[in-house]
DNA sequence: TTGAGTCGATTCAACGTTGTAAAGTAGGCG
DNA sequence: CGCCTACTTTACAACGTTGAATCGACTCAA
């Protein structure tokens, strides 16, 4: 089978040490051995087992993401940029998907199989404050995304209130009146729908205007569908509005589909902003404005965090960092002839 | 630090090897014994180390999936599918991007990350017929996609042509009499472009129709941005044509939006089918026909074949499966009064 | 010339697990 | 009562690697 430092100590004619010292870069190692060991390493076209390596030096050189799906899109964009990030790092990346659910959420913690990696990177979406003592495992844990935990573990999250805020400012700026919202959670505070709902309202205070839920419309998932349906219901309950925040992309895409089957001109009619920047957003009809929440920062700040706490499991604190935001204006809001 | 068999054993009373008796269901365990040993596995929260164990027996329980990048949507599709097939069997799922890149997808098969794994799924973009006697690993490899090779490997394919020749056929059993194609690959044969515009000119001559390239617009890459570019460049030529076929979704999808700003009403004017069926092709608009190319079964036989070939490296010749396709009408051609 | 110090290579043990083989403990039967 | 068998537990070696300690040879200064 694959051969081992045995088999090339073997061939080279020395102790199978001196072989791991070639592969280590071990200062004290005669040139002319050197060459020899390396002869017959290419020889025999050995490679380390990094299995055993792994088993003797504590670390494995991967890193375990549990995110809820990746056919979700901004989950895919996300395990894209954390792959790249951790790759910078020498990382592999190894994915967990939870499917949003709780049960599979705490067992991706619990599980043995997470020792297969140095490290978790976690996106969960079932667990809530309630569960804050259960945030824990065998290896470091870094959480992403947009809830707030009690836990003792490293954060890196979005602005989810600031951002929603300047997207709902973006409309008013733009001189809309009545901006409906959708993609709400019914009676969430600290989920992503629940902050960026209280940006939104941040935003209705702070130019003076009364928030009304009349123009609020929950829902369940964050699907194309459910903004879909979101925005039928709006529809058919004669809600009247100039403007919609999707609380994400999707939701909005939905939406903006919606509106235009009912005859609606996007943005002249009704201006509509998502949240996310996933990359398809670029290329709808129209064009989506949204909020880039920072994700290629977002995970390589996951990562440094990660790597930093696996080479000092105790000695730091529990860490929280926001990454910086961005309103991106498209067509949706501001028409086709933006700069 | 994390409990090990020793740690168990000396709680218990009994051996270490008794403890992974236990642990192991070994047959021949007195009950009082497994009592005891259960409670101080238990007590201790012992969780078997992987990676001892996979030094010990040569395996690892995980899989690694190599593909270009999840942030295309097709392929952040498959390794959801991947991921879930492969959970299954009890197997985790470790990710490698390529970004369709010929030096990183060779890299992929040679490094010794790789045997941190027991098998890949490739799905090579960059490799063509000419690198057939590169696809070799130290694990066992089933390729999927589109590229056919003259590799030793076992294959999962998706029906290109077959499938390609039946939505050109959707098509012409519509009425439509000029064909445009977005997204050929100038001069390719072999890949999933050149394959899929063999289904299409199959189509054709099976109706009599002759081939007219000037209605085929060739791309570099297969992204949205690219279907548009080849969409805008078709109508610049003044090209006449009642139909496309986008050889994937995301390349229809910009071709979609770029006739609509032009003024065309898809799919009276012109209708459009895609390739891949992704989620997203039910929630545009109009919602796109599309091809579904058996995206689980290929998940589900690739998973099953890697088993295979894990199990019994080379007792089994090379295999090629090809998954059931299936034409999905939507609204981009049948309009919207569909069943 | 000798002792200290460096270089180069080796030996040994350990990481935590499982397979093999052997040892110990009953129970059953002649 | 002793022996054979089946059951239960244990001891030991291995998987392939790296770190610690060791050892010989050589260099240099005293």
């Amino acid at each position: 089978m694959a051969a081992t430092l045995h088999d090339v100590a073997r061939v080279a004619g020395v102790s199978f040490k001196t072989v791991s010292n070639v592969i280590n870069n071990h200062p004290h190692v005669r040139d002319t051995t050197r060459a020899k060991v390396e002869k017959a390493i290419a020889e025999l076209g050995y490679r380390p087992n990094l299995t055993a390596r792994s088993l003797r030096s504590g670390h494995t050189g991967a890193i375990t993401l549990a995110l809820p799906q990746l056919s979700l899109p901004y989950f895919a964009e996300l395990a894209d940029a954390v792959i790249e990030a951790a790759a910078k790092h020498g990382l592999v990346v190894l994915i967990e998907q939870t499917g949003a659910d709780r049960k599979r959420e705490l067992e991706v913690m619990a599980s043995p199989r997470l020792k297969m990696s140095d490290g978790l990177v976690f996106s969960p979406l079932a667990l809530g404050q309630e569960d804050a003592d259960l945030i824990k495992a065998d290896v470091p844990i870094v959480l992403l995304g947009e809830r707030i935990f009690g836990s003792s573990s490293d954060h890196v999250t979005m602005q989810n209130v600031t951002a929603a805020r300047a997207a709902t400012e973006h409309l008013l700026d733009l001189g809309k009146k009545r901006i409906a919202v959708v993609g709400a959670h019914e009676g969430e505070v600290i989920g992503s729908a629940g902050l960026r709902l209280r940006g939104y309202r941040e935003a209705l205070e702070g130019r003076g205007i009364p928030y009304d839920d009349g123009i609020v419309a929950c829902v369940v998932d964050w699907h194309r569908s459910n903004g879909a349906a979101a925005m039928h219901d709006l529809l058919d309950r004669g809600a009247s509005f100039d403007a919609v925040f999707g609380l994400n992309d999707t939701l909005a895409q939905g939406a903006v589909r919606v509106l235009q089957e009912a005859g609606y001109r996007v943005p002249d009619d009704v201006a509509v902003i998502g949240f996310d920047d996933l990359d398809e957003t670029r290329y709808t009809l129209p064009t989506l404005s949204t909020v880039d929440p920072g994700r290629t920062e977002i995970a390589e700040t996951a990562i440094r965090m990660l790597m930093e706490r696996i080479k000092d499991p105790d000695g730091l604190p529990p860490r929280e960092v926001e990454t910086a935001f961005r309103v991106v204006p498209r067509e949706s809001t501001v028409g086709a002839n933006r700069g």
